[in-house]
DNA sequence: AGCACGCCGACT
DNA sequence: GTCGGCGTGCTC
């Protein structure tokens, strides 16, 4: 009965393997999900156990005591632990770290101080005051909301709940929680990263006095660990959370909500462990056999092929709320008209006649800093990046040349260094049309929005109040814009550059341009006032930018998928990137050219040849990657499952590292 | 990744 | 004579 007993632990190292322990009889309530302080080579560690059994395969000489345990019950339930070893088989990532992404720091490293497992700590309790009542539901909410509490009794059915900016999105989850609340069941919602927190937190702090607990990317490691542990206790009912948050223990989880499922943010895109929590949200609805909602005004052709295949259940909203019409979308041709510092005088005529109605005017550019090159008229040279294939972007304000790619920070000459002559800034990014919006509109005071003006903390809340107090009258700045702030006095947004994307090699621009016009056309226009959009082009006939204007998001997303099937793109195709890098290009290349001749790929997976990177250099370091393809997600998956393990035996010099992304995102 | 061991260069 | 560079070997 009390045999000698053993454990599988998973411990914070890259090595792809678990570790055995002998445990002692003190420790025979030991049982998976618990941690354990266990000696790993010459110090101490933080192990979460996977397994306990009878036998072990490592000999005996080997083995080593686990010490205390730090938990007197699991910390993990069963599901949450089949969920980390899904990850960290599907996405072929040691299952130490995927453990680490999925517990906060303070869980996993060892403490001086006796560790502790804290208490059900207390809820900060938010004063119950201003506590807001259900809305009244359009009929296509409704029907909606009918649709999940059927699935959520049903304890099965994943969505795509589809609708535009305003049409009450947040409204069919929040009375979807209110279902699940009522009935016991927890719920957990994930958003995006950027300052959309907040504001969801803020709809659901406003509705329910159940205690939430929100997990955002601001919190200490003291915090962290509370917030994490309310939700694993159960004492919050609610989670809200960033991307990691996918693998928090919530007892009691009955319905999962991923809004915006679409953003990009969703897939971790550096480090080691890049996982889709979208993908790992919608895995973990399957394993526990509750239903998960993807939200978006702009599905992934990914969702939207799932709902092709029957995997996602639609759920439209097609209208705003209430009376408010959508926003009337023009494209305007720059070729055709006099342009004044990247303005057209169509442009600007609108702009003009909305602020003097007493509008808010947007203006959208997705790039930051005074200008993208430093140019010397005279020799041609341009500021480079020493370290990247990159330029150095001009900062005038702060007078510094910056590199985006790996922070390079350099004074601003005056003067070129190759031959003397003056240097002047080359085209335009948010802090120049700053500065040419004071000088066209010198009575409309500007806000900017881009990550470089709101860097202190308060900063954005600052200015999203003189938005909303109305001193500030004309918003220009990047992607911050289009995410989540709703500015109800907003009735003109300029795309002031479409083209940047428009012959990208990526196969996903075209739906990033689509999605981030959309999503910063929402921005657009409310109730009594109709919004109106302006996108300025140079290519005003592209048929990208027709269908999305003459058939919106859904007819531009039908056509797009016939090309991706035709070309045999993801959705259609799935694909794996091994990527490297090293300190000489060719050292990258080697590891890669190895990798490539480990094992022939079965019929149906094809291994391209490996290709530097786009931007191969990169803060010193020289990139390349290499593409394996197949048609079938379970061939592939074989595929790497034989592939990876020897990819890891690889011999390889220190210098030299790799990851494999299991569906990327950028694969040029 | 850590962390140690180990064998060759410039400092008090 | 020793402090310290990073090559390589191991972690149940």
């Amino acid at each position: 009965l009390t045999e000698a007993l053993y454990c599988q632990v998973a411990i914070d190292t890259p090595l792809r393997r678990v570790f055995d322990y002998r445990l002692p009889e003190a420790l025979a309530t030991a049982q998976p999900g618990m941690r354990v302080q266990i000696p790993f080579g010459r110090r101490a560690a933080v192990g979460l156990i996977l397994r306990v059994s009878q036998s072990t395969e490592v000999p005996a000489e080997k083995l080593r005591d686990a010490g205390p345990l730090l938990d007197a019950t699991p910390l993990l339930g069963t599901s949450d632990l089949r969920l980390l070893e899904w990850a960290a088989g599907y996405y072929h990532h040691p299952v130490g770290e995927v453990m680490a992404t999925a517990l906060p720091k303070l869980l996993r490293t060892v403490r001086k101080r006796k560790a502790r497992a804290a208490a059900v700590m207390p809820h900060d309790a938010t004063p119950v005051t201003l506590r807001e009542t259900p809305h009244a539901l359009s009929a296509a909410q409704s029907a909606a909301v009918h649709a999940l509490r059927a699935a959520t009794s049903a304890a099965a059915g994943n969505f795509l709940l589809e609708g535009v900016t305003g049409s009450g999105k947040t409204e069919v989850y929040l009375q979807a929680c209110a279902d699940t609340l009522a009935q016991g069941g927890a719920v957990l919602v994930l958003c995006p990263e950027i300052g959309l927190t907040p504001q969801l937190l803020a709809r659901f702090e406003q509705r329910f006095a159940a205690p939430i607990a929100a997990l955002h990317s601001g919190l200490t490691d003291g915090a962290r660990a509370r917030v994490w542990q309310q939700a694993a206790s159960g004492a919050a009912r609610i989670v809200i959370g960033t991307r990691s948050a996918v693998f928090t223990p919530i007892p009691g989880l009955s319905l999962i909500i991923v809004d915006e499922e679409h953003d990009a943010s969703y897939k971790q895109q550096d480090g080691g462990f890049r996982y889709s929590a979208r993908d790992v949200a919608l895995m973990r609805g399957r394993l526990q056999q509750i239903p998960v909602v993807l939200g978006s005004a702009t599905p992934s052709f990914e969702s939207l092929r799932n709902v092709q295949l029957g995997r996602l259940t639609p759920l439209r909203l097609p209208e705003r709320a209430g009376s408010a019409l959508p926003p009337k979308l023009a494209l305007i041709d720059l070729r055709a008209q006099a342009v004044h510092k990247g303005f057209a005088a169509q442009t600007l005529a609108a702009m003009r006649a909305h602020l003097e109605r007493g509008s808010q005017v947007l203006v959208f550019l997705n790039r930051r800093g005074y200008a993208p090159t430093l140019l010397c008229h005279a020799c041609g040279w341009i500021a480079p990046c020493a370290s990247c294939d990159a330029r150095m972007t001009v900062h005038l304000r702060r007078g510094r040349l910056n590199c985006h790619h790996c922070g390079a920070d350099s004074a601003l000459p005056e003067r070129c260094p190759r031959c003397g002559h003056e240097v002047h800034p080359l085209g335009a990014g948010t802090e120049r049309v700053e500065e040419t919006l004071a000088e066209l509109f010198p009575d409309h005071p500007v806000e900017r929005f881009d990550r470089d003006a709101l860097r202190a903390p308060g900063e954005l809340h600052a200015a999203i109040g003189r938005v909303h107090a109305g001193t500030a009258r004309i918003l220009i700045g990047t992607q911050m814009l289009a995410k989540g702030h709703h500015f109800p006095d907003v009735t003109l947004v300029v795309v002031l550059n479409a083209d940047q994307s428009l012959f990208a090699t990526d196969f996903r621009a075209a739906e990033r341009l689509a999605q981030t016009i959309v999503q910063v056309a929402g921005r657009a226009g409310r109730a009594d006032r109709q919004g109106e959009v302006l996108i300025q082009s140079q290519f005003p006939e592209n048929p990208l930018l027709r269908t999305l204007l003459d058939e919106g998001y859904a007819g531009f997303a039908a056509g797009a998928l016939q090309e991706r099937a035709a070309a045999h793109w993801p959705p259609f195709a799935r694909m794996a990137l091994l990527r490297a890098s090293d300190t000489t290009a060719a050292g990258a290349m080697r590891f890669l050219e190895t990798a490539r001749t480990l094992r022939a790929p079965p019929a149906g997976v094809v291994l391209q040849p490996p290709v530097p990177a786009t931007m191969a250099r990169r803060a010193g370091r020289h990139h390349a990657q290499m593409l394996v393809e197949s048609p079938q997600r379970a061939a592939l998956q074989g595929f790497l499952d034989d592939w990876t393990p020897r990819l890891a035996e690889l011999p390889a010099p220190r210098s030299l590292r790799w990851a494999l992304d299991v569906d990327p995102l950028d694969v040029f």
